[in-house]
DNA sequence: AGCACGCCGACT
DNA sequence: GTCGGCGTGCTC
């Protein structure tokens, strides 16, 4: 009998792909192990085993893997269910799932190397220049790739020029296949076993007794080793005996001293013993009895808690409830908010059982973060992380805390997947038998309409921790300040004033301008002319900090123009204001006191955000500018006042969301005022301080909005009222985006009648020179999901099999919001 | 997605 | 005349 696997390869295709191995392969393949296997002409990559079986295809042959890379799965069952379950939900392949799950340095990919063909004399006369080159270079070096061939012959192109050189047996090429992740190793330093003898010891200190140098590391080998009763790393044998790294060799060539390596994780917890777990006030204790109720009918509660009302507390012991139980523990938020305050809260309670799994880890240390998790071993018995960490390998998962939940960065819009986090959180607690509970000041509405519905359970803390008052929200009109000249630039006199007094009391300033939508745009003033993103279909922005002129969209920069480039005016304005301008106004302003900003500028690098929060939380700062950022989570002790700059950029955004997001944001924000016992002071310009949502704001009143915004979702039919998969077609031709988009539209429109809407161009129609055109379907309730997609699958089969149309890209987003 | 094969414009 | 552009088709 033939033994075959098919193997998820991570390339965009629909299907899988089934390889031939032999009967003892059979016996050893599981799924979930990794293969190399050979793929088109070429390459070689590495697949997934998703099925062990015996059927052999009928359509063509075969062809055999290249070489098994694990001796255990490193993907789970459950894994790969869930993956099954986001490419349908997504509508995506599994390989995209693949690609996102897997740490990169997981899936291995061949690169070719070219060698000398040694077996043949070469007549030098037959090769052409840029060959010549190529044959000479290998004269210098065994073996070259690609890659170099390109720089020596400085061209992109070069693998006609392989290809010649194969031809004329001059070289040969080979696939490497490289393991990329490679334990960390520490060299640690023992006495050589021929001193363990009291003698030959005293005689060794006799002999080196005219090495003072090389006693003395022996001698702090001994000190070290006794006091700390652990193996003694070379690199601390050097520090503490102030001997070079050099002597330290010559002990080891002498055979006095022994190395040897012991493999260390990467990333290592070190801390102080654990901390008792806080206890809880009154409201958090019910909150706590409520929610363990609730997961007694519902797997999925939601806990609504204001701002600064203590959740991480209660959060903190179902945690521990859980671990006592032997069970894993998954801790989702926001990349944003995966801070250091947070991890650091943690650690001290549950100390190295706490994992981190963060998109700025390097992918070995992913690995690392990986392989405890797949081993359940107890240094991932927690796992805090963002968006992607549901794709650890769990398989004993007893609960899921998903914070922030109201936070849209748990959708991935690119690449496919195109997955929210929270949602598949619910089905992989499903899948584990787990409960999960989902918090936020500030619920999204669908979570909250879920609630409603008796779907998922439902528990409330209205107070704040320490009954600390919800901070005084004023709205300030600054359509009416301008009227009566009270603004200076984007200040208006209350805002100022209310500055004024925190900074002499001693108490520190956020000030929060949205940037989105409404960047620094550079206008002549003479013609009006501003200048363009080359690629895109969006103005360019300023960036002071660099004098530059940056487009957000494709990341195009150029210098700042100093005239205008249509009439060639030197008259160039600044029209909007981001917050860098903010921050100038408030420097000149206040110049005694210390202004910082966080933007995505200033918080690059790894430990940029870092930076700006301990400076806030140390006080070196008095008022800090900034954008979204701000609003997650943090907790600031000093903060007493907040100003949102301009509330109405926000709300004004064209979303079906905007309120939903504008009333988030605000209040988020407005949770960072006065966490203590002084009452906080929040003041939000606004151009029309009667706006619906505005007036929520200042009342805290999540219930009216909730039911405001929910009677336009149902008149306007969005979600959650209605699904919507969003269909985005793009091309470089604008022309034929447009006929390829009017084309889709009407297919669907036959099947799905007037809940098509579109094609649109959006409102940035042109990105990275591709032009966009957008499709929205919308779903009613009791239309089946999947017959709908399915349904989807057909029209776009048909669509790519029309010549003209198959070159343009079709993305499908469902949930797209 | 990559990558190879195959057919038309601009350069030594 | 070749080099190199990208349209088209395939990957077990």
């Amino acid at each position: 009998m033939s033994y075959f696997i098919d193997v998820i390869i991570p390339v965009p295709l629909k299907k899988l792909f089934t390889y031939r191995i032999s009967v003892l392969e059979s016996d050893f393949l599981k799924p979930g192990m990794r293969v190399a296997v050979p793929f088109g002409k070429s390459k070689i990559y590495t697949g997934i085993v998703y099925r062990v079986h015996n059927e052999p295809p009928t359509a063509y042959d075969a062809k055999d893997i290249q070489q098994i890379l694990d001796d255990f799965p490193i993907v789970n069952e459950k894994q790969l269910q869930l993956w099954q379950w986001i490419s349908n939900y997504y509508m995506c392949t599994l390989g995209d799932v693949m690609r996102a799950a897997l740490p990169s340095a997981f899936i291995l990919e061949s690169e070719t190397v070219i060698l000398k063909n040694k077996t043949k004399a070469i007549d030098e006369a037959i090769l052409k220049d840029d060959e010549f080159l190529v044959y000479e270079a290998l004269h210098h070096q065994s073996s070259l790739k690609i890659h170099d061939i390109s720089n020596i012959l400085d061209k992109k192109n070069v693998l006609p020029v392989i290809k010649r050189l194969i031809e004329k047996e001059v070289i040969s090429v080979e696939e490497e296949v490289y393991e990329k992740y490679k334990p960390k190793l520490v060299r640690y330093a023992k006495l050589h076993a021929s001193f363990s003898s009291e003698e030959a010891l005293q005689k060794l200190l006799d002999d080196l007794s005219r090495a003072p140098k090389q006693r003395q590391v022996i001698m702090t080998l001994f000190s070290v080793s006794a006091t700390t009763k652990k193996p003694v790393k070379v690199a601390d044998l050097s520090t503490q005996s102030g001997a070079s790294t050099a002597i330290i060799k010559s002990l080891i060539d002498k055979e006095i001293l022994e190395e040897y390596y012991i493999q260390t994780d990467r990333v290592q917890y070190s801390g102080d013993e654990n901390e008792a777990t806080k206890n809880l006030n009154e409201y958090q204790e019910v909150a706590l009895k409520e929610i363990k109720n609730a997961f007694n009918k519902h797997a999925v509660t939601l806990l609504h808690g204001v701002t600064s009302s203590g959740k991480t507390e209660v959060y903190v012991k179902l945690i521990e409830d859980v671990l006592s139980k032997g069970k894993q523990v998954l801790y989702l938020l926001p990349e944003i908010a995966l801070t250091a305050q947070l991890i650091t809260r943690l650690q001290n309670y549950f100390g190295e059982q706490v994992a981190v799994f963060h998109s700025k880890y390097s992918s070995h240390e992913r690995v690392e973060v990986w392989n405890h998790v797949l081993n359940n071993s107890v240094k991932a018995r927690i796992v805090l992380g963002a968006r992607s960490s549901i794709f650890l390998p769990f398989d004993n998962l007893g609960l899921i805390v998903v914070d922030e939940e109201h936070e849209q960065s748990f959708k991935q819009f690119d690449p496919a997947p195109r997955y929210h986090a929270r949602d598949t959180a619910v089905v992989l607690a499903n899948m584990h038998e787990a409960k999960i509970l989902l918090g936020s000041a500030t619920p999204s509405l669908e979570s909250y309409f879920n609630a409603k519905q008796n779907k998922y359970g439902f528990v409330e803390i209205t107070k704040r921790y320490n009954n600390v008052l919800m901070p005084d929200i004023e709205l300030i009109d600054i359509k009416d300040k301008f009227k009566k000249k009270l603004m200076k630039g984007h200040f208006s006199d209350r805002l100022i004033e209310e500055m004024t007094e925190t900074l002499r009391e001693g108490h520190q300033i956020i000030l929060f301008q949205n940037r989105r939508g409404f960047s620094p745009i550079v206008e002549c003033n003479t013609c009006g002319n501003s200048p363009q993103c080359p690629n895109c279909d969006v103005s360019l922005t300023y960036h002071q900090y660099r004098n530059q002129l940056r487009c957000h969209y494709c990341g195009y920069n150029s210098v700042m123009i100093k005239d205008c480039a249509a009439c060639g005016s030197a008259e160039l304005d600044n029209k909007g204001f981001g917050t860098e301008q903010i921050e100038e106004e408030v420097k000149l302003l206040f110049p005694d006191y210390k202004v910082a900003r966080m933007d995505l500028d200033t918080t690059r690098g790894k430990y940029g955000y870092e930076k700006i929060i301990t400076a806030l939380e140390q006080q070196e700062i008095d008022v800090l500018v900034g954008t979204q950022m701000l609003t997650k989570g943090l907790d600031f002790r000093n903060v007493k006042l907040v100003g949102i700059m301009n509330a109405d950029n926000m709300l004004n955004f064209p979303d079906f969301r905007a309120h939903e997001r504008s009333f988030q944001l605000m209040l988020q924000v407005s949770g960072r005022a006065g966490r203590t016992d002084e009452r906080g002071k929040v003041l939000i310009q606004t151009y029309n301080p009667y706006h619906n949502i505005l007036q929520q704001v200042s009342t805290n009143n999540y219930v009216e909005m909730y039911n405001e915004q929910m009677n336009d979702r149902y008149n306007y039919k969005y979600p959650p009222i209605y699904k919507q998969i969003k269909i985005t077609l793009k091309h470089k031709d604008y022309n034929r985006v447009d006929a390829a988009s009017v084309w889709l539209g009407k297919a669907l429109r036959q099947v799905f009648k007037d809940y098509v809407l579109g094609p649109e161009s959006p409102p940035i129609s042109r990105i990275r020179n591709q032009f966009h055109k957008n499709i929205l379907i919308k779903i009613p309730k009791q239309q089946s999901l999947s017959k709908t997609k399915k349904a989807i699958i057909r029209i776009n089969n048909s669509f790519s099999s029309i010549k003209d149309f198959r070159s343009v890209k079709i993305i499908l987003n469902v949930d797209n919001f």
